[in-house]
DNA sequence: GAACTTTATGCAAACGTTTGCAATTATTTT
DNA sequence: AAAATAATTGCAAACGTTTGCATAAAGTTC
């Protein structure tokens, strides 16, 4: 910062040629002669130039930014520690990195209820991916109506017109339970709140692996935090004493809630009752007993969001797609 | 997007008065009247109109927006995965929207090495959050010295010409020790890799508790993630059997890696071998037992990392500062 | 070697704001 | 009521790129 700041001007008259050709040069246009490219790149970096990204963006109306919206519901505690979803979030920033493009991140708080107009028509981002449905897609659907280049992360089953990405949480579902049934489970709780979409989705899968066993459905509804699910389980267990012998939670954070109220009884798992969470958290492999769950392809997800996005910034249109999922047998379920 | 986007230009026609007008009454400028500025935003919001961004970062030198960058080691497993410094990102993300900004989230891989080239000079941001000190100093210190902006959470103590705002990793480190020793502890193993900055005041702060104990030091270096901690762990039983009695682990993540290879040995917690972790991330209460942690307070470190580097953008100066800590007593440490 | 094509570069006009200064109008002072 | 001051608003020049079009140089064809 001890000398004024370079412009593509100067570094033009630095060279002997003009302002055009810098330009292209830097931005790899083959309109200009390779050597010449590849000399003016090279006086940049030696005079630490940086194209002004504000001037850029202003003239060729593309800022190559991708908002990313944390879309948690408000009232529920989920949000900000939620290991999960921060974890896409770091996943699609490697994503989008790799196709050279920026991570705004923001929350439903920053981008107010507008989110054409706030992203795209005052160009901070060429468009935005959504984390999480949340219970009211309203927003969502009007920046889709609005036209704005957006996907998903969800349950890719919901109707929109929009790209939903997303595991098929009724498979995950239905896996996780018929594992529970596999395993001798007879009476099996859903632990978590089926109005979510991804959550419906995946109590719809335990309902059908419960009815092909004529078994019967005991949902738990609770928010999804693991202190909401320790403290639902410890009201079952007093009200109704063990009355289950399998679980199966919307989430892992949930699961080992419910795993620590149990342990706290001295309930034997997987004896007395065997647990499959949803996620496959770190924490997933290092609790004790480790947590068998179904496990989510975040990175593959993230890849495809992006691939998605970019395809609708280049006015192609893209479909919702389902990424395959996956049970890991751990010791918290016979197996 | 059915209709052509709306500039400052037209809506300034549409009432009648010039551009510089509507721009200082979006702008909030006093020297508008009052009764003109709120007619002006009113119309603005009926018409959908948002500034652009690009035009007007152009213009005013300013881009209200602040890179984060997730410094994680290369070479380490840490990374995106670490619940904690996501955690710290969630809440500095809060932090920067509470005073209007917006945020550019980074990473090593991204921003390359000048990262006052990458962020400031092409106006990509105003400033700089660092998060995570890293091994190498080297790209901070750069950035640091070319006058960028920035501010760093890590080890306050650590020598700089920029602020550093932390725990007091040393009082952490000690406390933890010392709660471990009144417990009765004798033999308390420190698990971690000193070399890192913060975890080697943890370090240093274990062995001022040792050493007022005349008790001995022991030392398992290791990454820092809970698998790197369980095969630490089993490692060493399998070397020396149960050679300790405590254990003071530098993460949380760590302690419970440590925890998971304890329980599968049947071996007591707190009893046979008690246990303090550090961060306070969820699982700590969740885990059973429960985990003892050092609480970091990240919310209000990250509302102080946002005061301070505004600070700097108002070309005042700020100070390294420390955050209180607290120890947080649960059922892996006899209390 | 003239006419044509291809390749490489330059000119100059945008892009949509903000802001110093000038100009106008309203208010106060003498 | 004129003069001086304060309160509002407008004019027009930036800010630093990118890009359509024109031009110049080099290569090709007959």
């Amino acid at each position: 910062m001890n000398t004024k700041q370079l412009k593509l001007a100067d570094l033009a008259k630095l060279a002997g040629v003009s302002t055009s050709t810098v330009s292209r040069a830097l931005n790899d246009n083959p309109l200009i002669k390779k050597e010449t490219r590849d000399k003016l790149k090279l006086l940049a970096k030696q005079h630490n130039f940086s194209l002004n990204t504000a001037a850029s963006r202003l003239r060729s109306q593309k800022t190559n930014v991708v908002a990313v919206i944390i879309n948690f519901d408000s009232g529920t505690e989920q949000s900000i520690n939620d290991p999960f979803l921060l974890k896409v979030v770091g996943e699609i920033n490697l994503a989008l990195n790799k196709q050279g493009l920026e991570l705004l991140l923001s929350n439903s708080f920053m981008a107010g209820d507008d989110w054409a107009n706030y992203f795209i028509n005052s160009r901070r981002a060429d468009g935005i991916i959504v984390v999480g449905q949340g219970k009211d897609p309203a927003n969502i659907e009007a920046a889709a109506n609005a036209g704005v280049p957006l996907v998903v992360w969800g349950d890719p089953k919901t109707p929109s017109n929009y790209p939903i990405v997303g595991s098929d949480n009724f498979v995950g579902g239905r896996l996780a339970t018929e594992h529970l049934l596999a395993g001798g489970a007879k009476n099996i709780v859903f632990l978590g709140d089926p109005g979510h979409a991804e959550i419906g989705e995946r109590y719809r899968g335990y309902l059908a692996a419960l009815n092909t066993a004529n078994a019967i459905a005991h949902v738990v509804s609770i928010d999804i935090t693991s202190s909401a699910a320790y403290h639902g389980i410890n009201q079952l267990l007093v009200a109704k004493g063990l009355c289950f012998d399998g679980i199966m939670a919307c989430s892992d954070m949930v699961a080992l809630g419910a795993m620590k109220a149990l342990k706290e009884r001295y309930i034997s798992i997987p004896n007395d009752v065997a647990l499959v969470g949803f996620d496959d958290i770190a924490m997933a492999d290092v609790s004790h007993p480790s947590l068998s769950s179904i496990k989510q392809n975040t990175q593959r997800a993230s890849v495809l969001l992006v691939e998605k996005l970019l395809a609708q910034l280049q006015g192609q249109s893209a479909e919702s797609q389902v990424v395959e999922i996956e049970l890991i047998n751990r010791q918290s379920s016979k197996g």
